[in-house]
DNA sequence: GCCAACGTTGGC
DNA sequence: GCCAACGTTGGC
Protein backbone atom coordinates (compact mmCIF):
# COMPACT_ATOMS: atom_id res chain seq x y z
CA UNK A 1 0.00 0.00 0.00
CA UNK A 2 1.70 3.11 -1.02
CA UNK A 3 0.33 7.05 -0.47
CA UNK A 4 0.40 9.60 -3.52
CA UNK A 5 -0.53 13.16 -3.98
CA UNK A 6 -1.84 14.50 -7.46
CA UNK A 7 -2.13 17.96 -8.22
CA UNK A 8 -5.18 19.43 -10.77
CA UNK A 9 -5.84 23.37 -10.92
CA UNK A 10 -9.72 23.65 -9.50
CA UNK A 11 -10.74 25.33 -12.50
CA UNK A 12 -9.83 22.63 -15.07
CA UNK A 13 -10.61 19.57 -12.87
CA UNK A 14 -11.62 20.30 -9.51
CA UNK A 15 -12.48 17.84 -6.17
CA UNK A 16 -16.38 18.10 -6.68
CA UNK A 17 -16.22 17.26 -9.82
CA UNK A 18 -14.32 13.88 -9.26
CA UNK A 19 -16.90 13.32 -6.47
CA UNK A 20 -19.61 13.46 -8.98
CA UNK A 21 -17.96 10.95 -11.08
CA UNK A 22 -18.98 8.46 -8.13
CA UNK A 23 -17.59 4.94 -7.80
CA UNK A 24 -16.74 4.58 -11.09
CA UNK A 25 -13.88 7.16 -11.13
CA UNK A 26 -12.34 9.12 -13.96
CA UNK A 27 -9.18 8.97 -15.90
CA UNK A 28 -6.93 11.14 -14.43
CA UNK A 29 -5.61 12.27 -17.82
CA UNK A 30 -2.98 15.07 -19.31
CA UNK A 31 0.36 14.33 -16.82
CA UNK A 32 3.13 15.23 -19.42
CA UNK A 33 5.78 15.05 -17.26
CA UNK A 34 8.03 11.87 -17.22
CA UNK A 35 8.86 12.06 -13.53
CA UNK A 36 5.21 12.20 -12.72
CA UNK A 37 5.09 9.71 -15.40
CA UNK A 38 6.88 6.94 -13.42
CA UNK A 39 5.02 7.82 -10.15
CA UNK A 40 2.04 6.82 -11.94
CA UNK A 41 3.19 3.58 -13.41
CA UNK A 42 4.21 2.27 -9.83
CA UNK A 43 0.82 2.95 -8.61
CA UNK A 44 -0.87 -0.09 -7.78
CA UNK A 45 -4.76 -0.34 -7.62
CA UNK A 46 -6.25 -0.04 -4.07
CA UNK A 47 -3.50 3.00 -3.38
CA UNK A 48 -4.54 6.22 -1.89
CA UNK A 49 -3.93 9.53 -3.48
CA UNK A 50 -4.23 13.42 -1.58
CA UNK A 51 -5.82 15.54 -4.05
CA UNK A 52 -4.66 18.84 -4.17
CA UNK A 53 -5.58 21.98 -5.65
CA UNK A 54 -3.19 24.22 -7.23
CA UNK A 55 -3.79 28.17 -7.69
CA UNK A 56 -6.79 28.13 -6.45
CA UNK A 57 -7.19 27.07 -3.08
CA UNK A 58 -3.70 25.66 -2.46
CA UNK A 59 -5.02 22.83 -0.52
CA UNK A 60 -5.21 19.33 0.24
CA UNK A 61 -8.88 18.60 0.06
CA UNK A 62 -9.50 15.20 -0.17
CA UNK A 63 -8.30 11.25 -1.20
CA UNK A 64 -8.73 9.84 -4.41
CA UNK A 65 -8.31 5.63 -4.62
CA UNK A 66 -6.20 4.14 -7.82
CA UNK A 67 -9.25 2.16 -9.56
CA UNK A 68 -7.04 1.38 -12.35
CA UNK A 69 -3.20 0.82 -13.12
CA UNK A 70 -1.32 3.08 -15.45
CA UNK A 71 -2.63 2.57 -18.85
CA UNK A 72 -1.68 4.66 -22.45
CA UNK A 73 -2.98 8.28 -22.08
CA UNK A 74 -6.03 8.50 -24.54
CA UNK A 75 -5.36 12.27 -24.96
CA UNK A 76 -1.71 11.97 -25.28
CA UNK A 77 -1.27 11.59 -29.81
CA UNK A 78 2.38 10.57 -29.18
CA UNK A 79 1.79 7.77 -27.18
CA UNK A 80 4.31 8.03 -24.70
CA UNK A 81 2.44 9.22 -21.83
CA UNK A 82 0.38 7.10 -18.89
CA UNK A 83 -3.09 7.88 -17.03
CA UNK A 84 -4.07 5.80 -14.15
CA UNK A 85 -8.16 5.96 -13.11
CA UNK A 86 -9.08 7.25 -9.58
CA UNK A 87 -12.33 7.53 -7.65
CA UNK A 88 -13.39 10.26 -4.69
CA UNK A 89 -12.97 8.35 -1.67
CA UNK A 90 -13.34 10.87 1.17
CA UNK A 91 -12.81 14.63 1.66
CA UNK A 92 -10.76 15.76 4.49
CA UNK A 93 -12.96 17.38 7.33
CA UNK A 94 -11.13 20.38 6.94
CA UNK A 95 -9.18 20.85 4.29
CA UNK A 96 -4.88 21.09 4.74
CA UNK A 97 -3.39 24.35 3.05
CA UNK A 98 -0.15 24.63 1.49
CA UNK A 99 0.49 27.09 4.66
CA UNK A 100 0.14 24.52 6.83
CA UNK A 101 1.99 22.04 5.56
CA UNK A 102 5.19 24.19 5.48
CA UNK A 103 4.47 25.54 8.93
CA UNK A 104 4.58 21.64 10.41
CA UNK A 105 8.36 20.51 10.59
CA UNK A 106 7.76 17.27 9.93
CA UNK A 107 6.61 18.12 6.63
CA UNK A 108 9.67 19.79 5.23
CA UNK A 109 10.56 17.49 3.48
CA UNK A 110 7.36 16.54 1.32
CA UNK A 111 7.30 16.91 -2.42
CA UNK A 112 4.75 19.07 -2.19
CA UNK A 113 7.30 21.95 -0.82
CA UNK A 114 10.60 20.22 -2.45
CA UNK A 115 9.06 19.86 -6.06
CA UNK A 116 6.03 22.26 -6.41
CA UNK A 117 5.96 21.81 -9.72
CA UNK A 118 5.63 18.32 -10.11
CA UNK A 119 2.05 16.87 -10.49
CA UNK A 120 2.27 13.41 -9.04
CA UNK A 121 3.81 12.27 -6.42
CA UNK A 122 5.05 9.89 -3.64
CA UNK A 123 3.92 10.86 0.04
CA UNK A 124 5.39 8.82 2.77
CA UNK A 125 3.61 6.93 5.55
CA UNK A 126 4.10 8.97 8.30
CA UNK A 127 3.58 12.28 6.12
CA UNK A 128 0.65 10.39 5.36
CA UNK A 129 -0.70 9.68 8.67
CA UNK A 130 -0.08 13.44 10.08
CA UNK A 131 -1.77 15.40 6.92
CA UNK A 132 -4.89 12.45 7.68
CA UNK A 133 -5.06 13.70 11.21
CA UNK A 134 -4.78 17.76 10.39
CA UNK A 135 -7.51 17.11 7.90
CA UNK A 136 -9.68 15.17 10.93
CA UNK A 137 -9.75 11.89 9.11
C1' DG B 1 26.34 16.06 -26.14
C1' DC B 2 26.31 20.82 -24.49
C1' DC B 3 23.89 24.85 -23.46
C1' DA B 4 21.13 29.01 -24.44
C1' DA B 5 16.48 30.20 -25.36
C1' DC B 6 12.00 29.50 -24.53
C1' DG B 7 7.58 27.66 -22.50
C1' DT B 8 4.96 26.09 -18.51
C1' DT B 9 3.76 25.51 -13.77
C1' DG B 10 2.50 27.31 -9.62
C1' DG B 11 3.46 30.17 -5.43
C1' DC B 12 3.42 34.80 -4.08
C1' DG C 1 1.22 40.06 -12.93
C1' DC C 2 5.76 38.61 -11.62
C1' DC C 3 9.26 35.40 -11.22
C1' DA C 4 11.76 31.08 -9.78
C1' DA C 5 12.17 26.37 -10.95
C1' DC C 6 12.44 23.19 -14.22
C1' DG C 7 11.50 20.71 -18.62
C1' DT C 8 12.04 20.89 -23.61
C1' DT C 9 13.82 22.39 -27.92
C1' DG C 10 17.12 23.38 -31.27
C1' DG C 11 21.60 25.31 -32.91
C1' DC C 12 26.25 24.22 -32.82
Amino acid sequence: MAYWLVKSEPSVWSWDQQVAKGAKGEAWTGVRNHSAKLHMIAMKKGDSAFFYHSNEGKEIVGIAEIIREAYPDPTDESGKFVCVDLKADKKLKTPVTLVAVKAEPKLAEMALLKYSRLSVQPVMADEWKLICKMGGV
